[in-house]
DNA sequence: TATTAAGCGAGACGGTACGTCTAGTCTTGCC
DNA sequence: GGCAAGACTAGACGTACCGTCTCGCTTAATA
């Protein structure tokens, strides 16, 4: 079941992993997903092409780690020493003010602002769309950097729900799919610009819904 | 003037080009789009390299053509014959039997079973992933393939505000995508399984709102 | 039998060939053969390195070639249009002026020449060396450009013995490599100078015999 | 003062040192001298790389003196203590019987037995062609495993000629050369099959001279 | 007897070249 | 002039070794 020996990861140099993950984001950001190879990444990292073929298994897994190394330093600098460790990765829980439209607004609008900050686009779509076609990537991405922002939603909805905010009978996690899917469909296809006025529309149309009140 | 002579579209081999989209479509499929190469198709459909390159810029856009020749010729088959030709691929008309919800259920229901269909899921997620890095093929795709779509939406949306059963203030474009995203995102991002009931709920919530009602 | 369809050599391409021949004997000239690689003769070259690999099986088999082509363009150019074409690469034809002595010594001393030549040191040794392990290239090595100088020394030596300048009993052969080999053996394994004084002792002594006459 | 310093012979591991004479001599055997890697020596014989890099300077190196330690316990064993310890590695002086002819050819008989033992082939051939294309390895083999051997015939030719049997003007040096080089010759070059009555030939031709006695 | 310093097995490291694969261009000869 | 075929330049792929460099671990000789 392991045709090849593991190689020693305490052994395993940490200036070397820095400067790969340090080369991959940069190449993506200069050059786009395609024409960033591992030989340029060693090249760019100084470093020899084994040492990332040894540690990672495709190109898509560098940049993913170097991704989630990226999120995680960011979550440090926000949250220094020894403050209430968040769950996600670069959310921090979301506010609770007593008003669940006004709190979901803010957090989406800071999301249209991540999306459309342009030093993260470059590979975050790479990385999304290695994930939709590679199933055992995409699940990693899921898992690492997706569920965990999600839950935070959850959180916050159940809230809402306990203080007759929200609909009982409501699926929080439907729900959160109903606020969170359009930002991420018009960000993906690029079919309508993603703005703060498209956020709060979304959070009032999913809260209010479509039909008329009577 | 041009720096390349455009080659003359009147002497164009249709067999040829019906070999490379038949060609492509199988390859994606059998070996996913990764794996699929320009010389892999043009040995496949028996012809030369350089018929391909001399028609289509990418290998995206060989099975982006592929794709819309295969939903065109599926409409073709649907509808024999000097029918009403629907704008869309595949869709032809959302149905107005005076009760939105069920209505927006059956084409919902339709669609998760269209993104369900491992046949077209090689291929379309190949598609969609190129769409999402490579933004012109990313707006050709949305032109060609998804806005006919959404556009039937709007479409039924409006007929339903004209009847009284949407808010009239409600954007229908925005509408729409309160609907169609939630399904886009579990397909893509394969967060959890895409049923009809998720269709369903996604068009409750939609529709009726999520906070309580008076 | 054969794994891999062999390409057209009618549509190759001469400059390249050419090219690589000369990029060839000038690396293996500058710095030494070991230190010549495939890629660097590319590059040299101005080739892809698949166009090496389409035509050759290895290294050696190049320089091989390249040595061949180096001979047969330095015969064309002694011999200029329609003289009489010799049989061997680079020598044409041992002098026969009835002293068979004096014509041995006179060839083995150019031959002592061409192995003291700096410039075509190096690829000589690296293709006897190479020829030395691999036996295939040895083989080849031998055929296409021992054997034919060999063949004009028995000639001389036929020739030497109708005139009874050589024993009738004595295999012209074995007699050729007892005049051949010492000079070969001091050349390849650097024992001791190759000199002129020595090419004509080793005919002396290979002719008079080391006994004392009575 | 010296800019690396020198490993203390004193602590060296005997073990580890024929540990790699054996696994040097049997991968070049198994696999030739080319497809044999230094790092393949050091998994063989249970050794880590540096413990070959601190003792010798290259893999040519290394299977010299894995020959020499072959060639040593070798004689050990034909010698077994306190014998008379020849100079030369395998030849124990060449027999003295006053037959001259009969004696060399004994003793190049003997040599013809050993080029063709397929055990040793290998390995010779690969220490032989490094060193026709290293000089300085080459030094070192002629220097160590060359010049005892070819010495014993200069004392036996010198002998001949205070017995009468051999020109007083003959340089035994280079009548060495004249029995030595042509067996040399074939094995390396593999023109024509090495053989005894070959190896006789060589002796009767050249003791006895090409041209006709009157 | 404890300390220290070297050799040692192991193997990660920065590199180079390998031989293969594909991209996209160019050329040849057929239709 | 489009086409099938495929050779061409270019360069990335993933692998194999190179020779250097730590890392702990024995294992002497020294303190």
């Amino acid at each position: 079941m392991a045709p090849h020996k593991a190689p020693d990861a305490s052994r395993r140099s940490d200036r070397s992993r820095r400067a790969i993950y340090d080369a991959a984001l940069a190449l993506v950001g200069e050059n786009g997903y395609r024409r960033t190879t591992i030989e340029g990444i060693a090249a760019r990292a100084g470093v020899g092409k084994q040492t990332i073929y040894r540690w990672w298994p495709s190109k898509a897994a560098v940049l993913m780690e170097a991704f989630l190394d990226l999120a995680a330093r960011a979550a440090e600098q926000a949250v220094p020493e020894g403050g209430a460790v968040p769950q996600g990765g670069g959310e921090y829980g979301i506010p609770d003010t007593g008003d669940l439209a006004a709190d979901l607004k803010s957090v989406l609008r800071a999301t249209v602002d991540e999306l459309n900050d342009p030093l993260m686009e470059a590979p975050t779509r790479a990385l999304t769309a290695e994930g939709i076609v590679d199933a055992k990537l995409g699940a990693e991405f899921i898992e690492k950097l997706l569920d965990p922002q999600l839950a935070l939603y959850v959180t916050r909805l159940r809230a809402a729900q306990e203080a007759g905010h929200l609909r009982a009978d409501a699926d929080p996690r439907i729900a959160l799919e109903l606020l969170i899917a359009p930002l991420t469909h018009r960000w993906l296809l690029r079919t309508l610009p993603l703005t703060h006025a498209y956020a709060d529309t979304i959070v009032d149309y999913a809260l209010g819904g479509l039909t008329p009140r009577p």
